[in-house]
DNA sequence: CCTATTGATGATAGCGATAACATCACAGGT
DNA sequence: ACCTGTGATGTTATCGCTATCATCAATAGG
């Protein structure tokens, strides 16, 4: 309950919420003076700008940006696709875009996908509804109607976690495929030899299928057995999928040596799941993972995987993007950014 | 490269975006109609909309609904402040929002503070600055001029995932101190009598806190010792975190039967380092945690734990607001909603 | 056949801010 | 004293869309 003298109510349920020139009226000044004394580095001479600032609190005013963007033509909007919020590498891209954008006035709008390119073009639409300066997706797979309205937005467009053949704009990522691919040799390397892969079915996440790929292909160029193979369940596959894959493999392939999954979810829900059958891993069963998340460094045994820069590539997307949009003063950004990865040996194998 | 014969170049990077404007004269109507053709339940013949479709698509127009919304007074945007966008729980409640809002036209602008009320303070009025036309928030612990900007707002306010004493307006949550209390009566239940309790340092996490009050509150009662506590880390806990405070747990009170963390997290940490340590859980010691995370009914052995109903709140939260925002036609919603709470015995005790 | 109703469309006037230009006062340099 | 530059402020004209009212035709009811 705010008390004020004035003609208003004053609980904070006033009628309409006031504007800039109710500001103006009431410190004495034009709206435009308000405007400008609302943006830094505008010349508002002291004792106006605290006039300004006093009835400013005193109405409860907070600028509206959509009025001001749609005169600036700049709306503060970056827009960034992912295609799960609760899996914590997308999550930490997420955080990594934000944290980027700390400080240049830019505002993310988050959107997740479930992993349906259907559900990413009606994002799409709905996120250049509202004129982002800037988008970043994740993947290089969209619709055709996706990709022509990302072409024609006028605005650059950054593709991440991923290095599409044939890129919109730029992209910040890296090939799954060669880092499956370096995992299996690193693992041969070592011994290895009867592999096991468990993924989700099908093709809607390309990463995975990706991963898959690189998998089947490195095996092949070692002359390794490359056919055992477990699908199951529709991505992201989640542990306890993890847990009835491995099971699967298991059955199937009773003398499978090391067990390479799409995720280090999977990966542990099938290492708990073989600690509850009695196996010891890596004795009986080694198993690796994908992503470095937090639960492969924690687990026991500690988990084998690939270690992404998940943030970084969160940051240098947003990075690349506000250079671009700011841009023409310093140079152009690289189109292609590639991220490091690295496998990270640990107990599990 | 789309190809036209118009003047203007057709491959997508048109200097000006087409407005509403073009769209209208290419399909020989007024923009009004336009506006119409693209609003659901309009009278529009069908002979005309076809042809603004048509007229849509050839030049790539998309809606600008900043523009739209400055005239009609809707934004189309509720604001969405979590935590942490990192932690499952909350991404969860953001899930259950989003779905929610799926068809209602409006869509979330999602922040997170990293559990910071000066934080939330920045993003309470950066979003305001968007127009809203609802607020969802994490928790009643705002500082004053935040609390006080989200008053004025004059829309809809919903604190989440707590029982404010003193809410701003309407409400969706549990209490975390009765969850927990809860757990440890179904514990001490059972025969345990030495409770240790592992959680973050200081207040920064209300949600933490609360469930630490909880565990001293209801040990007092029972009249068995409340003081093995340990705080360690910043709020958030991580596993690792977990792992390390456990160990000061037994360093101090070798004797502890069970260890009570402040979410699953911890308590994953803590567990796979008592593992590491050959401890039998739960023989040598019990342990749970809070929020049933996935990770709580997969590890081994299984999690007993809280389970909370994250993806409800989030859910009922955006129903409530979408309630009230387009409401007055059925009755206001209720102002406090208490979600679910329940502990899960799995083998951890 | 006349009025009432509904459908289809257009014209006009903002929504609340800011860009761009216009003033005016004043400080310095000469 | 004169010119110039700059800081402080105001005025005007949009930005791209939609609310609102107006218009006119077609349909329905009696």
């Amino acid at each position: 309950m705010t008390k004020t003298a004035d003609g208003k109510m004053g609980d904070g349920k006033t009628g309409e919420a006031p504007t800039m020139n109710d500001v103006a009226r009431r410190a004495g000044v034009s709206a435009m003076t308000v405007s400008r004394a609302l943006k830094e580095g505008s010349h508002v001479s002291k004792a106006t700008r605290e006039r300004i600032t006093q009835a400013i609190n005193e109405l409860g005013y907070v600028l509206d940006q959509s009025a001001g963007s749609l005169s600036s033509r700049r709306t503060g909007f970056v827009a960034a696709i992912i295609p799960s919020i609760n899996n914590s590498n997308f999550s930490d891209t997420a955080r990594g875009i934000t944290d980027a954008l700390e400080g240049t006035g830019l505002q993310l709008l988050l959107g997740y996908t479930n992993y349906s390119v259907e559900r990413e073009e009606e994002l799409i639409e709905a996120m250049l509804r509202r004129r982002p300066e800037g988008i970043i997706l994740t993947g290089g797979a969209h619709t055709p109607r996706g990709r022509r309205m990302l072409e024609q937005a006028g605005i650059p467009v950054i593709e991440t976690w991923d290095t599409p053949a044939d890129p919109i704009d730029k992209v910040v990522g890296f090939s799954n495929g060669a880092a499956m691919e370096l995992l299996v040799e690193t693992l041969a390397a070592k011994g290895y030899e009867r592999f096991g892969y468990i993924g989700g079915t099908t093709a809607r996440d390309t990463r995975g299928s990706q991963r898959r790929g690189g998998f089947v292909r490195a095996l092949e160029r070692l002359g390794l057995p490359s056919d055992r193979v477990i699908s199951f369940g529709v991505p992201p596959i989640s542990m306890e999928q993890g847990a009835q894959a491995v099971v699967s493999m298991l059955e199937r392939w009773p003398d499978t040596q090391v067990a390479l999954c799409v995720s280090d979810l999977s990966a542990f829900g099938a290492l708990m799941e073989c600690q509850r059958r009695g196996m010891k891993v890596p004795d009986d069963i080694a198993i690796a993972g994908f992503g470095d998340y937090e639960i492969a460094a924690c687990c026991h045994p500690r988990m084998t995987t690939i270690n992404v820069d998940c943030y970084g590539i969160g940051r240098q997307a947003a990075l690349k993007l506000t250079q671009t949009i700011q841009g023409m003063a310093t140079e152009e950004p690289e189109r292609i950014t590639q991220t490091d990865f690295r496998v990270v040996e640990r107990e599990s194998t």
